[in-house]
DNA sequence: GGAGCGAATTGATCCTGATCAAGGCGCAGT
DNA sequence: ACTGCGCCTTGATCAGGATCAATTCGCTCC
């Protein structure tokens, strides 16, 4: 699954920022026309194929930067095999680590992945330069690092069905927002992840996943159409079982 | 144990920054002369007892600030009671969501704490004329995102016995670095937290924990000379115990 | 010194999710 | 159509940690 391979495909380099389709919510989000030449001019675009690793644990990496389209898995690994994610990122997410030389996570695409991206030390000399930069990663960082707290309230006590439930309606909150609409049932979600890469995210199996799958479409809460699709039969019902009643409020980091 | 009790005494409001003992490791470490002496009339001292809550679960928060001495603790509640710690505060750590209204979270302090702090509006003001105190902001948020990291993969893959470990190994390093020696074994360590609150921050029970404490002793990795105390026997087991031989990698973000 | 109380330990049992194992499904290649 | 291979599901059993319950320890207050 992993494939080391072929060298990805740089391409486009040519792309204006102004037609970019994460303009709006990226880390140059708040940058200036004369900040954007800068940045313009510095970027670069890489693409990877599903499954491909985008950088290895520990790796001393060399460019960092934005998701354009599709998702990315941070994982952490210990030395038997096992394996949790860490970070679950979309469009317009930041990764890389500023001011430190190495990741000490693995980076890999989980669909196809297309990457803006810059030269670390090319950056964070533009970093230095630019407060609206450093101010719109400052706030992607603490929203991160609350995603990050909701998650480890899900590992640390939430059941096998909350932590399957959880996940589904972030994924529906998050998809709902980007379509401009609001979460509601009857809506499908089509499934990014393997169920592999949902057991190391939710910090369980997958013969776990996939049984609480099963006992959800069992209980009417979900319907399974296909194995990388989900129809939300009942949102309501999803949300209890997710171990939360208190609204979006566990879900805003995310969205 | 939770004092919603008499306010907190506020005093010593006339401390100069100059002397302060987290100068160099706090917030504010990269500022010059000048903004120090802006911050330095804005702050304010509250200092809390053991137990007390400093900021109530989504509560909106007026300040936000440092730990200048003592330990914090930042919890996150299920409905039915059910809680998991999701940071662990000490000295010169930053302490408050910047840019938004509310914490989604609960902060007690766990020793007795004395905070530095800010009000939010003002400090928001500081912070944007101050590209040094963002710029050391941004480092300690993406330390802090690290260090959740960790935690994540602890609470998701790792063993009781792991856990305790992993929490033994960050106290001894952690203090071992304070007192600006290397980790080693016969260190003795003052516990901070109740059994109580191990068990929160582990995401396990205080039976396990304790269990666990009692293996390890048996096991002659550590001594318990009283509860409130732990003395490292076998540094090189406790290490390996922790499920990691990556030298102090893992341990880098909270040191 | 004794009572009272909260924190911690220890024991017995239960249960959730892991592990081990066997098939089934869907798809690409021949 | 058949084979092979990933991915997923389902079943049977196991085990780590939770839960329920009973002491014990250490401290404060009389």
């Amino acid at each position: 699954m992993v494939q080391l391979g072929p060298v990805p495909d740089l391409s486009g380099a040519i792309d204006k920022c102004a037609g970019c389709p994460i303009r709006h919510r990226a880390v140059c989000s708040y940058s200036s026309p004369a900040e954007l030449q800068k940045l313009e001019s510095a970027k670069f675009y890489r693409n990877y194929d599903a499954g491909q690793v985008i950088a290895a644990e520990g790796e001393v990496t060399r460019s960092l930067g934005s998701v354009v389209t599709g998702v990315v898995a941070l994982n952490r690994t210990l030395e038997d095999g096992r394996r949790q994610m860490v970070g679950l990122m979309f469009a317009s997410d930041f990764i890389g680590r500023p001011l430190r030389r190495t990741v000490p996570f693995e980076a890999s695409a989980v669909t196809d992945v297309r990457m803006c991206l810059f030269h670390r030390s090319q950056f964070e000399q533009i970093l230095g330069d630019s407060p609206s930069l450093e101010r719109r990663l400052l706030e992607l960082t603490l929203d991160e690092l609350d995603a990050a707290r909701d998650w480890m309230l899900l590992l640390g006590r939430k059941t096998a069905r909350e932590r399957l439930a959880s996940f589904l309606m972030i994924l529906t909150i998050r998809q709902a927002n980007l379509d401009k609409m609001t979460a509601q049932s009857g809506q499908v979600l089509a499934l990014p992840l393997t169920r592999e890469a949902i057991a190391e995210y939710l910090g369980l199996t997958i013969e776990t996943v996939s049984r609480q799958f099963t006992a959800l479409r069992k209980d009417g809460v979900i319907d399974l159409p296909d194995r990388r699709s989900v129809r939300i039969a009942d949102l309501a019902r999803l949300q209890s079982a997710a171990g939360l009643d208190q609204g979006d409020e566990q879900f805003h980091a995310l969205s």
